[in-house]
Formats: C-alpha cells, structure tokens, sequence
DNA sequence: TTGAAAGCGCTAACAT
DNA sequence: ATGTTAGCGCTTTCAA
C-alpha cells in the first residue's frame, strides 16, 4: 500500500478509502482511478490479518459440524457453504466435532482467530442444543433445529418431503405403502412421518402402523425390513434415507421381487454413494445440501454485515430459495427426481 | 499482554518472552513463573493475529481436497488431519476445489490469508500433477502420489492391500477367487492388482484374467458383475471398496447364493456407510484414513517448522506409522478387518 | 536479566 | 478532498 501510495503520490489513508470502495465523494474520481490503475498493476493483494488486526473483521467463518464433514452425509453443504462464503469474500474454516467433548475447544480455537461468526451443522434435521459458548455470536444452523426457536436455521421442508414421496408412490398405483423410517428421534423422521400420513389420507388410504418400521443403520434392520416384506407384503416403499432404502433391494432381490416392477421406492438421497450405485433404479427425494449452505452462509453474512442479501443472485439451484429474510426457521423445498424405481 | 505485564510488574517484552517459552536463561524463573501465573488466572489467549503480523507465520494451514470433503470417501482423513493439527498448534482451513477451475482462485484466497503450508488430497490414490501455484510452499499430499516422486506424501500401501484381502480369500478355502476392480487408472487401482496376482502366485493358483473385471460405479457395472458370475462362477470376491462389493451382494441375492456360506467377499472400505449397512456381512480392508490425514499433517508441520516430529505421541492408529522421515512417498499399512464374509 | 522503542500492514479519527 | 497521526496486539532488535 505504501508503494502505491509513492507512486500515485498520494498518502496510504487516500489509498485505504479507494481500495475498500469508499472513496465515493471523498477522493476526487480521477486520483481514485489512478490508484486502482496502479494497484492492478502492482498486483496489489490486501492482507486481511493486517485490516482484521484494526477493525476487528477478520471475514473468517467457522463451520462446526458433527460428523457432517466425515461421513457421507451432507457432503454438498460444505461446498455450498464455501461458495457463497468466496462469493461474499470470506473466507470458510471447516471444523469437525468427533463427540462434545472437543468442540468447546474447537469453538474456542476458532474464537482466537477472531472468527466473524458461526454455522451450526447438525447430521439430520434434528432438535439441537446449542453450546454456551456460540451464544454471543452471530449465528446460524444449518439442518438443524434450535429448541428456542430463536435462532436463524436453514432447514428442509420434511413434511414436504414425506408427502410427496408418499404421493408418487400412490400415483404409480401402490396399495400397501410402507415407511421405512428412521428409529432416533429426528425432526426429520417425525415430519416425514407426518407427511406420509397426511399424503395417505389425502389419498383416501387408511394408515396402518404395520407398514411402518422405523430402524437404525444396523444388523437388526434387515432383519426388520425382511418381516415386514413377509407380514404385510407392500407393494411401495418409502425410505428415510438411501441406506435404508438398500435393505428394501436387498429382501427384494432375496425374493426374486424387482424394484421398478413387482415393488416401488423412493428414497431420501442422503448418502450420495447409495444413490449413485442403485441409480438408476432408486427414485429420490434430493436433499438440496448445497443450497442449505449457500443460503446459511449468505444469511450469517447479512447478519454479520447488517445488511439484507436481496441483492444477491442465487447459484443454480433445485427449487426456488426462500427470501433471505423469510421467518426463522425457514424450510427449503425438496424435489423429487424421478428414476426408474417407481414402475 | 500489557495487563500482565502490568500486574506482574514487567514489560511486555517479557511477557512475551515468557509466554512463548523463550525464557530460559534470559528472564529470572521467578518471574517468569509469577507472568505464568497470572497469565493463567487472567484466563488470557493470545491473539494469533497479531502475532502473525509480526512473525509472518500464522499457524494456518490449507487442506486442500479435490471432492474429499464432499463425497463419502476419506472422511476421516479430514478429522485426523484437524486432530493433528489442533495438537501442534495449528488451524485448518478445508477447501474443497469442485472441478479444476476454482482451484487456483482457492488457493489464492489461502494465500492472502499467509497459510504456512499446504496438504494437497485425492480422492483416491493416483498419480497427480500439483498446481503451480503451489510449488513454492510447504506442501505435503495425501492418498496421491507425485509424478516427479519429489514431494512428500502419505499414502496407504495398495499393493499390501491386494495381497492381504486376496491371501484371505485363499485361506478362507476359495479356489476360484475374483477381482472387481476400478476401471480409472489409479495407482490404487495397479498395485491393489500386483498385490492380487502376487498372492495369487504365492498361493500357487493361475491367474486368469477372466476372473477379473474392472468397473465404474455405474449401471454398466451390474450387468459385469452379472456376467462374471455366470460365466466364472467365482467362490471368492477381492472388491475395489464396499461400493463395489454391493454389486457382488445384489448379484448373490438375485441367485440365492449366500455371502459368507456360499461365496466369500472382501472388500476395501472406502464409503463408510456401505461397510456400516453390509455389516456384519462384509469383510473389509480398511483405508488408514485418519491415520493418513494425522501423519500428514505431523509431516507438514515439521518440515515447516524445521524441526523433526519425533517426540509426538501418534494417535491410536490401526497399524504403527512409518518414521516421520520415512522415504517419501511414505505408504502406511493397512489392517485387514474381520467379519462374517468369509467362511 | 530486563525494558524501551520500533514496526508488521492496515484503518480511522482528526487535521488541514 | 487529502494528509497526518495514532494505534490494533504482538515480536524483536538494541540499549541499559
């Protein structure tokens, strides 16, 4: 900066005001131009530590996130995150807390740094504590659910997802729907639920708690979803997850049962390993992982900044995003892409 | 800083001596103890920002990661390498590069903010080209291999891999024993091959390439995995990772065959959710991914640091790491884990 | 063995 | 409309 300064013959302070824009009717245009004409030139890049030091900024966000970062979940809400954060000129630190034991420590690492503010990621929509120590800083979830309900979060709309599931299953014709649900106590789980019995009634079918197994990722869940083919023998399935959704395949194929043809699934594209090895068998509701970032993001930055985000133009995305300042907590709509799982 | 100093009636230099363990012999041990001591009690942290304006090293480091962060694989690679970073002092920031293009923009970015070095990760043992942009940082890579062999870098030991998961097979009583493989052209794909045969030999079976089909994880790969049943009629399967092996399982499901009585099946574990749902049903090779990330990030730090990483105590790790001067690229041992799949 | 003082690169109040 | 000056919190000569 002071090299620039010399050669427009200026002062630093002129060039502070021009480089950071805000020159506009404090430094006459011609002497601004010059000085952003040399700065290109010299390839001036600003170092942020050196401005965070004076004004406090350091445009550094910290991303905490149980296990999102190292399981297959959720992958594309990093990416989202990372991109807007680029897109606002901030800069994304990824933190993953194994258990709650290191995440104070990581929260308080990150605090040192001078961290702008926070995203909250949890696995699974999901009622959420949040820690003590996040309760003073601009914050938002993602995927997640405040218990308050007084802080921003960025969620998917779950029932939605439930119902229109459910609702393609019933248009291709499926007389026995059944649930395989998820047996932790999720947001996620309890509002799909919700919708798969809504989707059902609208439909004029009777829910029968029979057809529904809720299982975790595990041993047992074969074994459940095995009886449940045997008991109830549906014709349609509706999956929590991608995984879930595999047990399904696994007692059709046992069976001699093809999926696309003698049964129906959709699933929750959770893991996008599943999805991509079943395609283009398993018909999906898309997690819009990518956009709960992008969005969570730009919502903590115009927190952070105090300024609305409206003004910002939205990557390419799978539905429309809400507005920035819809009400807390605000849901994401879900699309259900259509493969050949659904005959 | 400057309260202590003033409550320990000191100057800040001192302090600062103190505080970063630089005192022996130059600041009386009393006092420096008394600065200890109300440094502790005044709960103070020092503002790395600060510092790195003074010293030019920020205790950043840039993680690097082509899809890592975002797809299933090397998930815990990320929380290893994070671990070992809080451990010697340092943050990480994460970047996934979704494509090539954003890449140099990203690491850009990293710059500015005087990163102290870089890790560079493949989602997948292969040989890489590292972006120019690089080359004059400290910079280590993880599970992909240098073309010149002139950088440093972790990876898991691929031909050991293959010996191991194969030599099981043969001692599981398996005579005919097959290889899905990855179609792409992977180190991890070659030597998981070489390791494969060489077992094969030191078995004294024939190798027979019919028994071999390499694959990607798509439709077509099915369809393969099909054909080389009945065409080979395999009693042992050596998979590329658990993806893979999925194939395996739906084609053994569709024809009554049971995994673990009738046929044997070992695989890498490279998607975790795979291996958590197949379970206990798949034998896995796992990848020493967080083993990976740890060591790595031990290795950047001691080359930044120009010192050795001797004295610090490795994590528990599934298998004892090479020296922290390991001829480079080091390759780090793989535990072949047990389940129910092979009879 | 300690302290005073300069300065890392930048911003912001205050002068001019 | 521009320059001067004083720091942000810390490290590091250099002098005492």
């Amino acid at each position: 900066m002071k090299e620039i300064a010399n050669k427009a013959g200026v002062s630093v302070s002129t060039v502070s005001l021009v480089l950071n824009g805000r020159d506009e009717g404090r430094v006459k245009s011609k002497i601004a131009d010059n000085v952003r004409a040399i700065a290109t030139k010299l390839g001036y890049q600003s170092n942020p530590l050196a401005s965070s030091l004076r004004t406090g900024r350091t445009h550094i966000l910290g991303f905490i996130s149980e296990e999102v970062a190292t399981t297959p979940y959720a992958g594309g809400m990093i990416l989202g995150a990372q991109t807007a954060a680029s897109q606002f000129g901030y800069m994304l630190i990824t933190v993953s807390t194994d258990g709650e034991n290191s995440e104070s420590e990581e929260i308080a690492a990150l605090k040192r740094y001078g961290t702008d503010g926070f995203l909250y990621a949890k696995m699974s929509n999901r009622i959420t504590h949040v820690p003590s120590s996040l309760a003073k800083t601009p914050l938002v979830l993602v995927d997640a659910t405040d218990s308050l309900g007084k802080i921003p979060s960025v969620e998917p709309d779950e029932f939605q997802i439930g119902y229109d599931a459910t609702t393609r299953l019933v248009k291709a014709g499926c007389a026995r729907i059944a649930y395989v649900g998820c047996l932790e106590p999720l947001i996620a789980q309890d509002d799909r639920l919700e919708g798969y019995q809504a989707a059902l009634r609208d439909a004029g079918l009777d829910y029968d708690d029979h057809l529904v197994v809720n299982v975790l990722n595990n041993g047992p869940a074969l074994t459940a979803v095995s009886d449940l083919f045997d008991a109830e023998h549906p014709d349609g399935f509706f999956c929590f997850n991608d995984a879930r959704a595999w047990y399904v395949y696994e007692c059709a194929a046992r069976r001699g049962l093809t999926v696309g043809k003698d049964i129906s699934v959709v699933g929750v594209d959770n893991h996008r390993v599943f999805a991509e090895t079943l395609e283009p068998m398993l018909t999906t509701v898309e997690l819009p992982h990518f956009e709960m970032g992008y969005w969570a993001v730009a919502k903590l930055v115009s927190i952070i900044e105090g300024r609305s985000m409206d003004d910002v133009s939205w990557p390419a995305t799978t539905a429309p995003l809400p507005p920035i300042d819809a009400p807390i907590p605000a849901k994401i709509h879900c699309t259900l892409i259509e493969k050949a799982s659904v005959k």
